[in-house]
DNA sequence: TTTATTTATCGTAATATTGCGATAAATAAG
DNA sequence: CTTATTTATCGCAATATTACGATAAATAAA
């Protein structure tokens, strides 16, 4: 991101820039589609169904799991992901904070 | 954003990538607060209003612009911003399409 | 124990983002 | 016309992101 001046802004702005960020790469939102479609937790399938490295898809995973959007659980070699839903409906509560204020607008402006 | 195999992923994955990257940042996010919260339209009170410089807000509302979230209108010497409420609206539906998937999922998963 | 399998991490190259000073371009004010 | 004022753009430095080969670490299978 280059230098961020986080200290000029709320935590709220920075926040959803954070969550913002993580939904911010295609795979990602792969990724999170996977997780809800399929009935059991996705581990190295990622890597098949989604056409990038091994290693490049663990580095999605980690964003992800840095904002809390998914957990993994050990399971033998393999580890299980799926996501948090509690953090799902957290995110979820803070686009919709976002966007409602757009009914206020009476569209009364210059533009 | 380094290199992004565009072309492995779906319209509405690469989409949505788009839309989160242009949220993704303390800056725009205080942007948006802005015009959403002013009647008239805001121009480069924004560089007063947030910390940082001229040419780094200008660089911020051009992000915005590209993916048609504000637009501006000339006025004199200044430059009118506004939301584009029409595509703020799709971005609403998009970001709800992502996450109403989560009713759906029955927690009955390993983690 | 030895050999697969699975995932994370390290290191590195290529590219993108962020921030800003300097400057251009356009209108407003005098 | 000359001088502000306002915004966009250029150019650059600092940092971040993306991607992946190589490799480590941990368990499973033989």
């Amino acid at each position: 991101m280059g230098l961020t001046k986080e200290l000029l802004f709320t935590d709220y702005q920075n926040r959803m820039a954070l969550y913002a960020k993580a939904l911010a790469h295609p795979a990602r939102i792969a990724i999170l589609q996977q997780l809800f479609k399929s009935e059991s937790c996705i581990c190295g399938e990622l890597v098949d169904q989604i056409g990038l490295a091994q290693p490049t898809i663990s580095q999605h995973l980690k964003e992800l799991k840095k904002v809390n959007l998914i957990k993994g659980t050990i399971d033998g070699a393999r580890i299980c992901y799926c996501l948090n839903l509690q953090t799902w409906e957290e995110i979820q509560e803070e686009f919709k904070g976002l966007f409602q204020l757009k009914k206020i607008i009476q569209q009364s402006n210059c533009c």
